[in-house]
Formats: C-alpha cells, structure tokens, sequence
DNA sequence: CAACAACTGTTATACCTTTCACCAAACTCA
DNA sequence: TGAGTTTGGTGAAAGGTATAACAGTTGTTG
C-alpha cells in the first residue's frame, strides 16, 4: 500500500522550507499556541492575554502602552486585551496620578488568584513540551538563541 | 522603535515569561515574519504563500487539501492563497485526471523564475538572521530542536 | 445496483491580530 | 501664554486563521 501513485502523506518534499528558521519557527511556534489553547481552555484566556497578565502582574501601574511596547505589540492591540480582562474582573484601568490621558493597570485580588492559578497550569504544560529537549541546560541554551533571533536585526 | 533608553524600558520584569518557550518563540517568529516582510514587500508574497509556492514547486501536481495537510494549515486558508497565487500566473490549477473534485496544482514558468528569485533573496536574509548563532552545527540542532518541539504531542 | 459514508473545493461566519487615521491631553519652546 | 509637536487611547478596516456547512464526487458495503 505504500507504492502507489498518490504522495498521500509523507512523501512530500519540503525543499528549502526544510532548512528555514522561519518556517520550523512557526511550525512550533503554532504546536505551542494549539496545546496551550487546549490547557487553557476552560480558563478564557488565549497566549496574548497571559502575556498581558503576567506583566501587570510583575509590573502594577504600567499604562496600557508600556505593556504594548514590553510585549512587542501595538498599544491599540491592547484596549480589546484590557476590555476583555477587565470584563473578566481579572485586572482594572486606574487613571494615572500625573497623565489624564492614560490608565494604569492593577490586578484585581481574582486576577491574581486566577493568574496563579493559571502559571501553574501553563508550567505544567511547558514542562511537558520540554521534555523533548535533552537537558536543562539546553533548553536554556534554546531559550538563549531564541532570545537573539528575536533581537536580530538586519 | 525601541532603541530610545528614555525610561522604564529596562526595569520591567517579564516574570515566568522570560521561561517560557511557548512566549520566546512567539517573539523570535514575529522577527522573522517582520523581516521577511521588509525583504519581500516588493515581491507581494508572505510568508505562507511562499510556503505554499515552496510545496507546489517540488511537489507538481499535488491538489490543495494535500498542500494545506503538508504546511499544517487548514484546506479551507487554500482558497484564497491559490487565488492570489494563480491571480499573479505564478501556479495554475488544472482538473486532476482522476477525479473531478480536486485540482492539481502547477507551478507556471513565471511561477518557478519568480520563486527561484524569491528563494535567494529569502536565503540571503535566513543568513543574515543566522549570524547570530555560533556555527552552522548549531543551526542544523536549532531546526532539529524545532522540528522536534512543532511535533511534540501532550 | 443502491444506499451510505468519506472526501474535495468552496463559501460563510467568527475570532484574533495588525495597521491606519483620529481626537484629546500633554509637552516643547519661544 | 500659545502654536506646533508628541503621546495615549480608541475605533474602523484589513489580513490571516479556524469552524461549520454545503454541493458534487468518489468509494464502500450490503
């Protein structure tokens, strides 16, 4: 059964794709977004709005566009973001002391309860994508290259 | 857009992100798709429509559910790539012989001139983005580590 | 053969993300 | 002060992605 005519599943030939960065990047990159999104479905939060948590989390009182700009993002990415979690009772817009035009951003007690709650569950789920790296160290090392190519410019 | 060390761009603390491989990837793949934007803007392709120029190219005559399955996508994101595709007389899809479902898809002689310039420029920029690993040895175990990490199932 | 299941391309829908233009507030600098 | 510029948040539009459904075709099975 494995002679015949049609290339119906691994036959394919990749070519150059094969020795992308970009391409195997994305490749993995959307094998972490899906099983995240099948650990973290009943919670509500997709990836984006993790990030978002984890930075208000460690940073309170940031505005809106410094969360944008740590992330990488542009800041009006960030309103449906904050709309949705503030909706979710999970952090609050504050008006900043100094700057009428911006907010800052607080957890809300549910919003850390629910982010620690949620860090555990994502580092359970890393822990096992990781364990098809060697060791420790090497998966620092990744971490380390993928550090620099997010750096690179060219 | 971030090399202005104005303020507070260095003393945000990115907690558990800085360890999460689902996180680093992310941003290392926007890089890539932002600067195969920047190289490729003229040549009016993305990223997944190289791809699928890429598939096609080696693989003549495969039809669209079979290219969707080999770059993980679903076939229903084919249409509108083909469309575009075939709408620059870069591929064209022909009745297959066998069954009057499917297209098979061609790469034009325009098509296979227009990709063979696109796969250099793409080369010479992968390159670029390589020179910040250390030997070539370690790029061959980063796609390794990559390709390992895109098939790793819960 | 006829009924049924599976598959192909397609469309429609919804969602998420990114990009652009806009307005109000703040800042700059004389 | 006040004109001009910059910045913060917002909304609309565009692009990509995933799901569900549909018509036409194929194959499978009784």
């Amino acid at each position: 059964m494995q002679d015949h005519p049609k290339k119906s599943d691994q036959n394919i030939d990749f070519g150059v794709l094969d020795e992308f960065l970009g391409y195997r990047l994305r490749r993995a990159q959307m094998n972490f977004f899906a099983k995240f999104g099948e650990v973290c479905d009943d919670l509500g939060i997709s990836p984006g709005l993790f990030a978002v948590l984890a930075i208000v989390d460690r940073n309170p009182g940031l505005t809106q566009t410094a969360v944008a700009q740590a992330l990488g993002n542009d800041r009006s990415a960030m309103v449906a973001a904050v709309d949705k979690l503030e909706g979710k009772k999970l952090l609050e817009r504050r008006p900043a002391a100094n700057d009428r035009r911006s907010y800052a951003l607080f957890m809300t007690e549910e919003g850390t309860a629910f982010f620690a709650n949620a860090v555990e569950r994502v580092s359970c789920y890393e822990n096992e994508m990781a364990k098809c790296l060697e060791s420790d160290k090497e998966k620092q090392w990744l971490l380390d290259m993928l550090e620099r190519l997010a750096h690179k410019s060219l």
